[in-house]
DNA sequence: TATTGTTATACTCTATAACTATA
DNA sequence: TATAGTTATAGAGTATAACAATA
């Protein structure tokens, strides 16, 4: 096994070519982990979620603004809104100047409810960190700011994401 | 805006306090643009392709051990064994000595599907890779090791994994 | 009897099409 | 007419329960 100059991490900076392999395989399972550690099955269900990061970010919005923003149809999205209305974590409201809308606004139990999810998604990693050595906690942190280009920003119109966590 | 002593990167080493939100951030999204700009809607659906990539890793299986290896019910895994086998890309044989079970074994075509949709998923990185400077290129490369430990190993009886790409 | 897999049935999440109310 | 949202209906994917064939 061929092995270049450098000594102290396991494999660094030799052979290139195989990050973007190695680096698809660990997002798709630090993903996963972070998903099912959390807790995945429980509580509101992932599209019921993501609807309620994105009324925490972007404040009241209409059922056809939060179909865009989630990428789903309006019919989806009413129904959507109708379990969250059920469970108290979303309220409706009408659109002064435009009767046949509704404004979706987020409960201060809605807001309590997203901000316990991100704590909880947070929890994983904070354990995991926790128990690295500095010196690749250090590592971690560098790549940090490469990791957040290829992440990408979430432009609101074409498909943002808005993870809940 | 308070800036550590250090000059090179953006935010690197200086309050670590902020690393696991912002890689839970940067994970998820990833995992997601990988998932999309593969173009996740075409071909076999997410559990016939994680059962073919679990066919791909250990080879020949029952339907009940492609079941609780995929984490799903017999009747569940009968279904996607019989869409995948209208597709041909699987076989069923008789196990010879159980004679109440099938063998499901991968045809070809599926070994050519899995390896295509595995190459498809990892160009997307391969494209932002490369055009990332060598410097990041090079720090992202130094996180690896650091990513991997923090992925995990796909544990085969646990609820093991096996990422399609 | 116990086990492997299948069939029957139901529930959740999503979509498209048709509809109602307002602009 | 056009638009915002809802209701009606259908399809994919999953589960539990009941069943068939074999051990």
């Amino acid at each position: 096994m061929p092995r270049g100059p450098q000594s102290s991490s396991e494999r660094a900076s030799s052979d290139l070519g195989d990050v973007a392999p190695r680096l698809r395989l660990a997002v798709s399972r630090i993903a996963r982990r972070m998903r099912i550690e959390a807790g995945d099955g429980l509580g509101p269900t992932p599209s019921q979620m993501s609807a309620l990061a994105t009324l925490d970010k972007f404040g009241p919005l209409r059922i056809g603004e939060l179909a865009v923003r989630e990428q789903v149809t309006a019919p989806t999205m009413t129904r959507i809104v109708n379990v969250l209305q059920a469970g108290e974590l979303v309220v409706r409201s009408v659109d002064s100047g435009d009767r046949r809308s509704w404004v979706v606004t987020l409960t201060p139990a809605g807001h309590t409810l997203v901000r316990k999810i991100r704590r909880d998604r947070t929890a994983f990693l904070v354990t995991m960190l926790a128990a690295l050595p500095p010196e690749q906690l250090e590592r971690l942190a560098g790549a940090l700011p490469v990791l957040e280009t290829l992440a990408g920003s979430d432009s609101p119109g074409s498909g943002g994401d808005t993870q809940v966590g």
